[in-house]
RNA sequence: CGGAGCGUAGCGCAGCCUGGUAGCGCACUUGCUUCGGGAGCAAGGGGUCGGAGGUUCGAAUCCUCUCGCUCCGACCA
């Protein structure tokens, strides 16, 4: 892309409204706008980012064997009374009336809509056990929205549901979905943790927050210093195995939110020297709630024996669009933000420092498409502004890598190469520094 | 919904108390000079002062209502 035909509209200075730092950034770079009250525009450079968020969740969703649909963001009154949520779900739900005067709702979750499909689709025993997932926006009319995008009303979100016919089969499905988390927060850059969660009127020990540490969190948390670089399955990890090792390895150590913190055990499980209190950002929420749904909707399959069977469920839910923000609030410096490269709007930025001077404008153009041709997603920026606000810019929107070429280099036969991430500049040849940065990229989208 | 604020140019702000017909910085346009990490000079463009009523010869400014947004509490991916 041609930062001359791209969107762009960064800004210098902080609006007054964005109070934490991703909220700022998100602005200043240019990534979001504000339409009204927790609702947003997704700039070009935003959508990037949200699309490669999706990417990773949609890849890790499908390696744990979940299915992608879509469902609508729009769903049925009717519906939601036959689980009784209609009543109970209060004002939060944003309830719409059509011109027939039948009662609507925009969707903010979809329970009630997966059931039914599963419902009138699946029969049998041997149907099962079956995920399907969807990305799709919600709105909750929240009572206060704020922190941007991290707590908006609209917000896109990865939910997965779960039917199975037994209680230990929605186990096994749990931690297939526990361990596609770990796998998904962690290709973002992120280090998550899971901590064990209210789990409501059902009860039981399944369902967990995974939490990302940060200052700015919403949240607080404590949990035992192990888990913050806690081991992540590899790609290579047996979904249809048995994945308990993994799951006790991750719960077995001492992790709360504030709702569920007991101070007395923490203090007993976890040695001084390895508790950890902090703020954290909610960005995945895993549950299992058996029969809540398919009992009152009749979400049943035949067993082997001939008898009906109630489905078992399970719902998992990641906040794609509080992610954007989330890593942000992980990944920043005084000069803006800095993307982990699986999630980078763009790989590397090519800095043209003298757009007009012939030698370099060729140079620049020989790297561009050079770079495409690489795979590589590139932003040239071929406007005639100053080299301090050219840097300034990619700074403040993180571009991971920057490859910088000038006249006087070009003379060189030289660029130079500058990690956004670290500030360190090298100057190369020009097609070292080519393959030095198409090498970074592509060892940087090696997946863990 | 309770409590507290704020709406003046794309962004950040001043002006309001004490009414006289709108200003500053950045951004933008043009020209010249500069040009390897947010340049300088000069000349410009852009605002029904959130909206509606009222008071007044006259309202960004005073009064009433209203809408929107933000922050502090209860909700959540």
């Amino acid at each position: 892309m041609r930062l001359s035909r791209f969107f762009l509209p960064v800004l210098r200075d902080t609006p007054k409204e964005a109070e934490i730092v991703s909220h700022q950034l998100m602005l200043r770079a240019g990534m979001i706008k504000q339409s009204a009250a927790g609702i947003y525009s997704w700039l070009p450079l935003g959508l990037k980012v949200l699309n490669k968020i999706s990417k990773i969740v949609r890849e890790e969703q499908n390696r744990a064997g979940a299915v992608e649909v879509l469902m609508p963001t729009i769903q049925s009154a009717d519906l939601w009374r036959e689980s009784g949520r209609y009543e109970a779900y209060g004002k939060e739900m944003l309830r719409i009336v059509d011109r027939h005067d039948r009662d609507i709702l925009f969707g903010p979750t979809a329970e009630e809509v997966i059931t039914a499909i599963v419902r009138d689709s699946i029969r049998s025993y041997k149907d099962l056990p079956k995920n399907l997932y969807n990305i799709q926006w919600k709105f909750r009319d929240e009572i206060r929205p704020r922190f941007g995008v991290m707590r908006g009303r609209e917000f896109l979100m990865k939910d997965a549901y779960s039917f199975d016919i037994s209680p230990e089969a929605a186990r096994r499905a749990y931690h297939r979905m526990f361990v596609a988390y770990l796998r998904t927060f962690a290709r973002m850059g992120l280090k998550s943790i899971p901590m064990k969660a209210d789990t409501g009127p059902i009860g039981g020990d399944l369902s967990h927050e995974f939490i990302i540490l940060a200052d700015t969190g919403e949240s607080q948390v404590f949990c035992h210093r192990d888990l913050i670089d806690g081991a992540v399955p590899p790609a290579t990890t047996d979904f249809d195995g048995d994945l308990s090792e993994v799951i006790d390895a991750w719960t077995s150590k001492y992790a709360a939110t504030e709702d569920m913190h007991d101070a007395a055990r923490f203090e007993a499980e976890v040695p001084a020297d390895q508790r950890v209190s902090a703020r954290g950002i909610e960005v995945g929420h895993i549950f299992y709630f058996g029969t809540k749904y398919s009992e009152p909707m009749g979400a049943k399959v035949q067993g082997p024996d001939g008898q009906m069977i109630t489905l078992q469920m399970g719902s998992y839910g990641v906040g794609v669009s509080r992610l954007a923000a989330a890593i942000i609030e992980a990944s920043h410096d005084a000069n803006g933000i800095i993307w982990p490269l699986p999630v980078a709007p763009f790989e590397v930025a090519l800095i043209n420092l003298k757009v007009g001077d012939s030698e370099t404008d060729h140079v620049a153009g020989d790297l561009y498409s050079k770079l495409q041709a690489n795979g590589i997603d590139v932003l040239m920026d071929d406007t005639d502004e100053r080299a301090g606000g050219k840097f300034a810019t990619m700074d403040l929107i993180g571009i991971p890598y920057q490859l910088v070429v000038g006249p006087k280099g070009v003379k060189a036969g030289e660029a130079e190469v500058k990690n956004r991430r670290t500030g360190t500049r090298e100057t190369m040849p020009i097609e070292a520094a080519l393959d030095y940065v198409v090498q970074r990229v592509h060892e940087s989208l090696v997946q863990v």
